[in-house]
DNA sequence: AAATCGATCTTGTCGATGTCAAGATGAATT
DNA sequence: AATTCATCTTGACATCGACAAGATCGATTT
């Protein structure tokens, strides 16, 4: 079955002709894009990293978008669990869900922006693949999910209405997780990792008791 | 060599030896970052649409990242000048003028999906070149002007506290803008242009009937 | 006016890359 | 044991960015 000599390694070295290319490729690509960014991606790079031939890749990524949205469906499972965990770990109140939400949005794309950015560029990766098309749904859902409490209490009743609030608190979140990764909102001061943000969820959820403002 | 015919044109073809390369590339770039993405630019492709040599475009873009900072550069100061005429033409109504910019933003990035892609990825271009610091700081000018009344109605007056409104229109409307060039919104329905959308400005500028808070 | 100079463009080349084609390898099935 | 078939290798080609060296032409200098 191998080479009866190096077993040290269990599963990853030996076993390429059997079964774990594909996850190795995914890995080793992964890392690539995460420490250099997606100009350093490429097959050939991510071949050799891995040990195999330059053509290797082929069989199962055919092209460098195979490869692309393969990483974006790892991307979205993680983001999706991400946000997942960090609601979880939240109050059911809905400000602090959708609190716990934004916080992980921004997390996930400011410590992967390189992914991030792959996830959300339509030019990059293949939205026809099915396999994509699951986490990308569920990571989506989470929003939907997180805006629906806040429809009921702006006495938001149609599907219409739900969609464009669930439009507003995503373009606001994704806008900020964007630029922020873009380097467009300057340097941090430095005086602390925090910036100035003002509280969305407070502008949509009418305090009950005496007002902020 | 060229076509050995046409010395009609007094400037532009003939006097590729004098003055206008810089502008011809730039414009060929655009036109083919426009039409077939930026996957689909290339310098060299760039050079044989203007008719020079592959290696004529070095003396004006030592590297592919200065001619995307050109394109850049040209598309901060159209995106620029599309929002100011949109302000000018609207009313005065600082609700009035938030929600012209924020139209102007969003026409500008999806007619030109992939110029504003290139202007808002940070990995492509060079913000050391001087060129672009002067229109992209005019285009962020604009957001920090139609922000600055509601600012003063909502009774921030601290820089921070302006900053953090800045920041929060600024990513809602880039939001909008960025998830929509890249297809995250589903399909227009076909039954028109426009989405359900919330009306930020809305949001922003207590109606001066009722309360204040 | 003639010569020189320097910016601009051309030609040639190299390494890297994506993709295709053809062959080798080895595990699983017959 | 032989065959099959997915998997991987080798080889090749076109394209690309980048570099080097030479040609060309306008502008400056003599």
């Amino acid at each position: 079955m191998k080479p009866a000599g190096d077993d040290k390694k269990p599963k990853s070295q030996t076993a390429y002709h059997h079964g774990r290319l594909r996850e190795a490729l995914l890995a080793a690509a992964l890392d690539i894009l995460e420490r250099d960014g997606l100009e350093a991606l490429s097959l050939r790079k991510v071949a050799t990293a891995v040990g195999v031939s330059h053509a290797a890749p082929a069989h199962h990524f055919p092209t460098v978008r195979h490869l692309l949205t393969g990483l974006a469906t790892i991307g979205f499972t993680r983001f999706d669990q991400a946000m997942r965990a960090a609601r979880e770990s939240a109050s059911a109140d809905p400000a602090a869900q959708m609190r716990a939400t934004e916080r992980a949005y921004l997390a996930f794309a400011t410590s992967h922006p390189a992914l991030f950015r792959l996830m959300f560029t339509a030019t990059l990766i293949s939205w026809d693949d099915p396999a994509l098309e699951a986490p990308a749904q569920a990571a989506r859902k989470q929003l939907t999910e997180i805006c629906l409490p806040a429809a009921n209490l702006l006495g938001m009743r149609t599907p219409v209405e739900k969609a464009a609030l669930e439009r507003l608190v995503w373009s606001q979140i994704h806008g900020q997780a964007h630029l922020e990764i873009e380097q467009q909102f300057g340097k941090p001061d430095g005086s602390g990792p925090d910036r100035p943000v003002i509280d969305l969820a407070g502008l949509l959820f009418p305090k009950p008791a005496h007002n902020g403002s």
